[in-house]
RNA sequence: GCCGCGUUGGUCAAGAGGUUAAGACGCCUCCCUUUCACGGAGGAAUCACGGGUUCGAGUCCCGUACGUGGUACCA
């Protein structure tokens, strides 16, 4: 499949801006950028914003930023052209319809005349229980108006007064259209069952089936990865090839397979009704005020984003499961992508992302963590012992966020005592194990060490067992069952802090 | 409806005619730890169903079912 006849690889991933990415979209670049790093070649970005109607405001910086985060930087786009400019289809536009024109000269395409009303007539009026949906197919268009049953002269006429019009692929009669796709292999179509596509548009734009095509071949693309929702449309696409600029210069084709939600088809409801995030990064509708979470937000790392979405559809065929983006790229491949959808798993993205913050060093977590407790109103006067917490609770954190609750309380004591787990065993005995203890570490050097020791003696020499006072002991400092080591903490949070505590503890333990 | 694509445990998946059908997530049990987490040991699938082909099929073929995508002057 290293398709050399193509020089170069270059691939392109090409979203339209009109709202989030989501986790199928990400996918999609990913693959794409594997794919070219792999083989020395190129990724491009292009903007199709042909359809004008649901042009977004900040759509397209969102992609830059969300493509940025995750690492997967394009090579050429509108921000850093290439040769091949310009990269937005809606400044390519005069392009297009040179094309659609060729293709009408040479018989494979007719202007149609059409009103939407008209459509949506012709619709109706055929409309039957077996064919819900009529297709503006070779039966159908041999009774609407277009230059196939007008006069050349009354055509001429229509396009001299500006009539609105459409430019239309005339599909090709009882052929069978085939193609090989690198994941799906074989796949054919009849050319009956597919209609005859708008390819230019009454404003003149062009549709996505013209843009690709023409795009794709302007700008040299070697390679087509798209969502296997363009499955279905790929015969028009290799019927434009064919006509346009010949089978041997079109690109291999791989459709990806799609991810799915909970219940089918996976969009950005399920985030909400499910709890996670399906964007990539957190994206308020300007039209409406809709916000969708992003995992960005959410506490992912963006390693950890790109990881389990590459393990969503493609498998290194060994037991490894963990990759770093160089380790991806050395691995990828795209004849290991899958042909079925995979049902997207919230529990196993948490654990990518658990994993990825394990290893990672404290050095890296630091910013975002050190950015998480500022923005919750920790004051943190020191960076290296901010680092040191990290690797002391990293292992527990999940989500970038569960930095706060792991790490809050080395800073200030804790805003509520879990005192359920300790009241009911609570007794006098220990309120003086307690009191003890403040006045026996007053005198220590305040090292972990000597600090257990002098717990553990007292708790011997007044008869209760350590293990029974460190519980209580946790929660006086920490506030909850959780966190590292107790003496450990006590260390780090000084003493003259962790007689407080106790102290507090007390109080509230014996009101 | 029609067309395309798909179907290995709850989920992600390995498997390219002959394996006791890997592994991971999640779940459960146990160990470590008198916290939580990490780590470690273990438990749970006959491969959608039905026919073939073959000495032998999860692996090849054909049906059926189910899922999913398309069926726009949206991408």
């Amino acid at each position: 499949m290293m398709n050399n006849s193509f020089g170069k690889v270059r691939v392109r991933f090409a979203p339209s801006p009109t709202g989030g990415l989501h986790l199928g979209g990400v996918r999609t670049v990913l693959y794409n950028y594997l794919f070219a790093k792999k083989h020395g070649g190129e990724f491009i970005l292009r903007i199709e914003d042909t359809d004008q109607t649901r042009f977004v405001e900040g759509a397209e910086q969102y992609i830059y930023d969300c493509l940025n985060w995750c690492g997967l930087e394009p090579d050429e786009s509108t921000i850093k052209p290439g040769e091949y400019g310009p990269y937005r289809q809606s400044e390519r536009k005069a392009m297009y319809r040179e094309y659609a024109e060729k293709l009408i000269k040479d018989g494979h395409a007719y202007y149609a005349f059409d009103t939407s009303e008209e459509l949506e007539q012709m619709r109706n009026d055929f409309k039957t229980e077996e064919n819900p949906s009529p297709q503006y197919d070779a039966r159908i268009r041999a009774r609407m108006k277009n230059s196939l049953t007008i006069s050349a002269e009354e055509v001429e006429k229509l396009l001299q007064a500006g009539t609105r019009h459409v430019i239309r692929i005339k599909m090709p009669e009882n052929e069978i259209i085939t193609f090989n796709d690198l994941i799906h292999h074989e796949v054919s179509f009849e050319s009956n069952v597919v209609d005859d596509k708008v390819l230019l548009k009454a404003d003149g734009m062009p549709t996505y089936h013209l843009a690709v095509v023409v795009d794709d071949y302007l700008m040299k693309i070697t390679h087509a990865f798209r969502g296997e929702e363009w499955l279905s449309s790929a015969p028009v696409h290799i019927m434009l090839w064919k006509y346009l600029f010949g089978l041997n210069k079109m690109p291999e084709w791989a459709h990806l397979p799609l991810i799915l939600g909970p219940n089918g088809k996976l969009n950005k409801r399920d985030g909400a009704k499910y709890g996670f995030p399906v964007y990539a990064m957190n994206w308020t509708d300007p039209r409406n005020n809709e916000f969708t979470e992003g995992f960005k937000e959410k506490g992912f790392l963006p390693e950890a984003f790109i990881n389990l979405l590459a393990m969503l559809g493609w498998n290194s065929g060994t037991e490894k499961e963990i990759f770093s983006m160089e380790e991806m790229i050395e691995n990828f491949s795209i004849e290991r992508v899958h042909k079925s959808g995979a049902k997207f798993d919230y529990e196993k993205a948490k654990w990518f992302n658990q994993e990825w913050i394990k290893i990672s060093t404290s050095d890296y977590l630091f910013p975002l963590v050190s950015e998480l407790l500022k923005n919750k109103g920790v004051d943190i006067h020191d960076d290296d012992f901010l680092k040191k917490i990290i690797d002391l609770v990293k292992e527990r954190c999940v989500l970038i966020s569960d930095f706060y609750e792991q790490a809050v309380y080395f800073f200030q004591s804790p805003e509520k005592l879990d005192l359920d787990a300790i009241k009911p065993k609570w007794n006098e005995a220990k309120t003086s194990f307690f009191e003890s203890f403040c006045n026996n570490i007053n005198e220590i050097s305040w090292t972990t060490a000597e600090i257990e020791t002098v717990f553990k003696n007292l708790a011997t020499e007044m008869n209760i067992k350590p293990g029974e006072l460190q519980l209580p002991m946790r929660i006086m400092l920490v506030g909850g069952k959780f966190g590292p080591a107790v003496f450990e903490i006590a260390h780090l949070i000084g003493k003259e802090e962790t007689i407080l505590r106790i102290k507090n503890a007390l109080t509230l333990l014996n009101s």
